[in-house]
RNA sequence: GCGGGCGUGAUGGAAUGGUAGACAUAUCGGACUUAAAAUCCGAAGGGCCUGGUCCCGUGUGGGUUCGAGUCCCACCGCCCGCACCA
């Protein structure tokens, strides 16, 4: 009997599907297409184990459509550009680029034992000049088309290190390197003018019906419509009016303030004359730029002295406040507060004393608000006391439209319907990323790049010097001649801009690119024609709003300019969203008790809990987290591969837990799924020495069985139930290895066995199909089909419940009519208990399913 | 703070509103073995008068239904996102 050694076959198979070309995506007008992606990695230089898991899922789907019949596309590239290549400069030396592009070498050395059946053909970087040149290119056909603007926008400045940081950058309102005191400061950005496709972007979500209803609900928040009320109050003073704009316009009779953001016009004005409002403003600014942090930041505010006049009563004057939690860029800056509906403005106004005035009571328990806001449902009814439209009871929608309806009436607002999407701001103050191709000209101001110029490339050096990450800021501006060229509009010297793109630009078209990853234009219409859309995009639940609505946003800007047909402004038919792996997590305490972590090779793990393999010392394990490598939880796949093999790993990400959600990674269960594979494998042996000949019992019991594994793996597969076809194929391993069938019956069912676990396990399976002597490869044999026969049985076992629970079953022929159920049902003797001589209530009967009787 | 999701045996999990716990892990028992490993077979949610087709059981508390893990409401816990992490 020969053993399962995984290092052995993989490397065979692996060289045998690169001979054959296997995975080389091909068009061809006789088999459909099939796209399958998953969402590229960030190359940080070791494959994760939840890499592997992604890719698991995607090379399944890969696989199995191949399979049936399609031409498939299944690419891999990097998403390349990115701050950590420069905090790796930072930290040890080193150039971003080089740091960048030994981690992808390193990185696909990883993937390619995994056996993924890519089409390494297409590989790109987004680091690489061909591709970020090309992105280039549709930079300047967006700003052709207006899709591209420049405004002032807030960033987090360290007032110290003098530099812009990331949001990740800003610890508890702190720099992260200086310690300094963030504060929010504007500066000049390029601006992609997403929020111009709002409406559509949202309208367009309800035709995504292969996109979990979860994502497309967090999409529709994002994108927030709401309709309410514009409308101005007229100050008491000179000063012009102040525009105000509402949700809740029915609350005006409540409003006890009206508050402006310390970014509105007004509170700027009085900023530049006023200290004590330009103190209180200052302390406004402080912190980062986060909604998060806005949010959950201590509500301040300050009367600026300004009276308003109501305008349903011009004798009823309400103090102008400015206040650090309303936003400038949202509706005017300026809202009025009406703190007995909104908890925020009760706060404020229990906190700066102003008057709370309810507007509506609610109706079974009309008590006035204390400090606790009443906010019910806008679908509910409640009592309005003298509304001014002269509603009494109805619900918060009927009063706000009919308030919208009363002031365009009366000619003091306007019924506005407004989004919370804002536009897409691109520039980062960085190096590592894709320069924004225009010139600054001092007599023609911002000229875009001539294409023939492009890609405008990063430069390696700074005057034959290593670029200096040391210093804080952005190399770029402060190298000595990379900004200096001529304007292209005029030949005058010029300087480039040194603003680099959001990686999330990078992300948003490169499922396009690799379409024709070699095209010297951005796309190639015949490819992106063929291939497109993305059939089945596969990634993390992270990326639900930012990174796909930026690629819903980019794919209707590429139409626009011609870049991609009209079918594909949405540019993903299906997606799916994937859980993360899992590990427990091993800590021991120093002697100041700060956790110390360990990884989990070190540890052994024991009935009453775990010790350091080491020292003995006891382990502390905190359950199941999100693998990183500050906490050591990380499982290196490719060790794994090394102990068990790449089906193994394989196999094991797949089974246990449900593609959605998390999976814990276990030693014992990478063990297990190894096992079965060599139990899988012996069975092939067994039955592989069997007499061709030889007769035996069961084999249409066999064949029934394998019929509907077909069936079940089959579903399971294409409904993204991996874990559930894995226990199917459990069980259909076990009735095989049960059997006592003929050789013909049993070699037929380890050869289907052998393609149902062939998208998982591709090794294992080509080598139990060439020892059956399958006929070439099994990564081209077609998928096998259930026959319906043999798939429904002659009679069911249907449970009887009493009063809902289960008391009895009975045996029936499947067809068997209702009525026929119904006296069965009630002559079983659990029935006649119950009943006791009497009649039953009510007998419900499902066909097929289950039978209930009411007593 | 706001938006979205998840919660089932010791463990991972299964279950178109219809027999809760499929399949697997760990555990226990048995076979094989001089012994162990490996392998194979079997048991197993909890409880109790320890074989009764008995009671209780899907985070907690309510509700809808002939019937709820599944639908609705509230609460608790955990996870993801919040526009410069990718």
């Amino acid at each position: 009997m020969s053993r399962y050694s995984a290092t052995e076959i993989e490397a065979k198979w692996q060289k045998a599907w690169d001979k054959a070309g296997v995975f080389a995506a091909t068009r061809s007008a006789d088999k459909p297409k099939y796209y399958v992606l998953e969402m590229f990695p960030y190359p940080s230089g070791r494959i994760h184990i939840g890499h592997v898991r992604n890719y698991t899922m995607g090379d399944v789907i890969a696989r199995y459509k191949r399979s049936t019949g399609h031409n498939v596309l299944h690419p891999m590239g990097f998403d390349a550009f990115g701050m950590p290549a420069e905090n790796a400069a930072m930290a040890s030396g080193g150039h971003p680029k080089d740091w960048t592009y030994d981690n992808i070498r390193e990185m696909v050395a990883q993937m390619k034992p995994m056996g993924f059946s890519i089409d390494w053909s297409r590989m790109f970087a987004t680091c690489d000049p061909d591709y970020y040149g090309q992105q280039q290119a549709l930079f300047l056909d967006f700003l052709e088309k207006g899709l591209v603007y420049r405004k002032n926008a807030v960033v987090n400045w360290d007032p110290v290190d003098m530099t812009v940081l990331a949001n990740e950058q800003v610890i508890d309102g702190k720099g992260w390197r200086s310690g300094a005191e963030v504060e929010r400061r504007e500066l000049t950005q390029w601006f992609f003018r997403i929020s111009d496709f709002s409406e559509e972007l949202l309208d367009a979500l309800d035709g995504l019906e292969n996109w979990p209803a979860k994502v497309r609900l967090m999409q529709e928040n994002w994108i927030g419509k709401s309709r309410g009320l514009q409308f101005s109050f007229d100050r008491t003073d000179e000063g012009g009016p102040i525009e105000v704009y509402t949700t809740r316009p029915d609350t005006l009779m409540g409003a006890s303030f009206v508050g402006i953001s310390p970014d509105h016009p007004i509170a700027k004005a009085l900023e530049a004359e006023n200290p004590h409002i330009a103190d209180f403003v200052a302390r406004c600014r402080r912190g980062g730029t986060t909604e998060e942090a806005l949010e959950k930041a201590e509500k301040l505010g300050l009367d600026t002295g300004i009276r308003v006049k109501h305008p349903l009563n011009p004798d009823w004057e309400l103090p102008v406040w400015i206040a650090n939690f309303i936003l400038m860029d949202y509706g005017t800056g300026a809202i009025f507060g009406c703190p007995a509906h909104d908890q925020r403005d009760l706060d404020f106004c229990r906190k700066y004393d102003l008057p709370v005035i309810d507007t509506f009571l609610a109706l079974d328990d009309p008590k006035p608000v204390e400090n606790e806001a009443f906010v019910p449902p806008k679908t509910e009814k409640v009592r309005w006391i003298n509304h001014f439209a002269g509603l009494d009871v109805a619900t918060g929608q009927e009063a706000i439209d009919a308030t919208i309806d009363f002031a365009e009436a009366q000619g003091w607002g306007t019924g506005v319907t407004r989004f919370r999407l804002r536009d897409w701001g691109l520039s980062r103050q960085r190096y590592w990323g894709c320069p924004i191709p225009v010139v600054h000209c001092d007599a023609c101001g911002v000229v875009p790049e001539r294409k023939e110029n492009l890609p405008i490339e990063l430069p390696y050096d700074e005057g034959g010097k290593p670029i200096d990450f040391s210093v804080p800021g952005n190399p770029l501006d402060r190298h000595p001649t990379w900004r200096d060229c001529a304007c292209p509009n005029c030949g005058g010297a010029a300087r480039r801009e040194t603003d680099t793109m959001d990686t999330f630009v990078d992300s948003s078209w490169y499922f396009v690119r690799f379409t024709a990853p070699k095209a010297d234009t951005p796309t190639d219409l015949t490819e992106a024609g063929y291939w497109m859309n993305v059939d089945q995009y596969i990634g993390g639940i992270e990326h639900a709003i930012l990174h796909l609505l930026y690629s819903r946003f980019f794919a209707r800007a590429m139409h626009i300019c011609g870049h991609l047909p009209e079918k594909s402004i949405e540019p993903f038919d299906a997606l799916f969203t994937q859980g993360m792996v899992t590990h427990a997590i091993y800590v021991t305490r120093d002697e100041n008790d700060r956790p110390v972590y360990h990884f989990p090779e070190d540890v052994e793990i024991h009935e009453s809990g775990a010790r350091l393999g080491a020292t003995g010392e006891e382990v502390e394990i905190i359950p199941s987290a999100k693998m990183s490598k500050s906490k050591k939880n990380v499982v290196d796949p490719v060790q794994i591969i090394r102990d068990f093999g790449a089906d193994t790993a394989r196999w094991f990400v797949l089974s246990d837990s449900p593609p959605e959600r998390d999976v814990e990674w276990t030693a014992a269960g990478a063990e297990a799924a190894h096992k079965h594979l060599t139990r899988v494998w012996n069975l092939c042996d067994r039955i592989a020495a069997m007499d061709p000949d030889a007769g035996g019992d069961g084999d249409e019991a066999l064949l029934r069985e394998m019929h509907k594994a077909v069936h079940d793996v089959t579903l399971g597969i294409e409904s993204f139930g991996f874990n559930a076809a894995i226990a199917r194929l459990y069980a259909f391993t076990n009735t095989l290895s049960k059997s006592r069938a003929g050789a013909a019956a049993q070699k037929r069912a380890i050869m289907t066995l052998a393609q149902l676990m062939s998208p998982m396990t591709p090794h294992l399976s080509e080598d139990i199909w060439a020892r059956q002597g399958g006929e070439g490869l099994i990564a081209t044999a077609p998928w096998p089909v259930a026959d319906p026969a043999y798939l429904v049985d002659d009679t069911v076992t249907l449970p009887i419940q009493i009063n809902g629970k289960r008391r009895a079953e009975i045996s029936v022929p499947k067809d068997m009519d209702k009525a026929e159920v119904e006296k069965a049902a009630l002559a079983t003797d659990a029935v006649q208990r119950a009943l006791n001589g009497g009649a039953p209530r009510k007998v419900i009967v499902v066909p097929g399913r289950i039978v209930n009787v009411v007593v």
